[in-house]
DNA sequence: TGTTGAAATAAAATCGATTTTCTAGTATAA
DNA sequence: TTATACTAGAAAATCGATTTTATTTCAACA
């Protein structure tokens, strides 16, 4: 993901910073719940203090780091209960959104849904090939993005931006070599077909449908893993 | 509001700034759309710079100041669009938190929930008059907080916060010396009654429709003075 | 032993100054 | 005129050092 402040010209220090920080979080380099001393930080990295605040500070409003007041920040851990309301979030908003985008969108974004949809489907994912892996990320979040971006709501789609980079995290984390047995290419053009047909309740439901099952794959792997509460 | 960084021990700079700012942004002090020269912000509110760049950065990510690399700060706009954005956000999110909260709640949220109405009841809401205005506000703001507060998800309520100060925003503006004509009290009253009744499908349509009415009060003021489209 | 308090240390927060980047204004060339 | 290149000037971004606050250590005392 880019940065999150709009760029112009030039990319800021504090800017590639985030970029770099989000990276190493959300695929579990700095680990959940870890420590993070600004200083020893700063020398590791070779950056300057100041983009470096700055870059925290940005990430902590996204919700992927925790501050507090003068005792410094901390990666923010992971958890069920944390996943659960993710989901549950998910679930909530992305349906949601995909209405609004069935009722706003017109040829431009139909045509722009099939063709992430074949992206997608000609990308491989191939369990324990990072590269294959990130690629695969990478046009997996296009075609949902896709999917949901018409809503128009420029709100709902950071809170979605938000949403999905936490699961990622999760997605990384514990399922960096694991084969997806379900029939996910089935799933996902069985919601773009809805969609573009304007079938909203079908696609809406598929969508769901589609949302719960990647986390109830997740959280098999998990709750074998965390305990039941977050912190 | 208070800082959105847990705080501890003694406040820190960068909180109180915060706090100032947003407080100036929501009861536009700072208008709308107004250009933030952080060196002259640093010289009129005399603090230093880097403080004042963190708070302006937690703004930024509350969504209260746009930011675009290098070319500075900007006060977020209002407009139609936004505001029925974040109503759409609040009769989405809003009834879903109610739920969970009628879910998870215990005596200790009933008897909260009703205080919290007795109190909004007992505070008279003066048009014109700012300290009764304010008083009035923070009343409602804890009613409608803790309705939700027992939804026991913590991302929800920080999206759910961001949402309501963004409302704030267009009341203070445009509501200042308009009384309220229909009868909120009322509304609460039936609400909080629902809830405690864990009249669940009862409860959320009764918030639903209260969170519409107060907006349309709104949406009637603003239009008049507002183009339809952002920016 | 366990507890309290002062001193030392480590870390976070802040400051003042410097560097980099944008913006606006002006002059020159097409 | 229109477009392009240059030049202050302004503003944002960054740096390095200092100050403030929390945490740890350790000794004196109960």
């Amino acid at each position: 993901m880019e940065s999150s402040v709009k760029a112009a010209g030039k990319p800021t220090m504090a800017g590639q910073i985030e970029v770099q920080l989000r990276h190493d979080i959300l695929h579990g380099i700095l680990a959940p719940g870890a420590k993070l001393n600004l200083d020893k930080l700063r020398s590791s990295m070779d950056v300057g203090l100041s983009p470096l605040r700055e870059a925290v500070t940005r990430l902590v409003a996204e919700g992927l780091i925790e501050a507090e007041a003068q005792r410094g920040y901390t990666v923010t851990p992971i958890s069920v209960a944390n996943l659960n309301e993710v989901c549950a979030l998910r679930l909530e908003l992305e349906p949601y959104a995909l209405r609004k985008s069935i009722e706003n969108g017109g040829l431009d974004w139909e045509t722009a849904v099939m063709g992430a949809l074949y992206r997608l489907n000609k990308t491989d994912r191939i369990p324990g090939d990072p590269v294959s892996l990130a690629n695969w990320e990478v046009a997996n979040n296009a075609f949902h993005l896709t999917l949901v971006e018409r809503c128009d709501m420029p709100l709902l789609i950071k809170m979605y931006k938000s949403l999905v980079s936490m699961n990622d995290r999760y997605r990384h984390i514990y399922l960096k070599a694991v084969a997806v047995q379900r029939d996910v290419i089935d799933e996902h053009t069985a919601i773009a077909q809805a969609a573009v047909e304007r079938r909203a309740n079908d696609a809406a439901a598929l969508l769901a449908r589609h949302i719960e099952r990647s986390t109830n794959n997740l959280r098999l792997l998990i709750s074998a893993d965390l305990p039941e509460n977050p912190q």
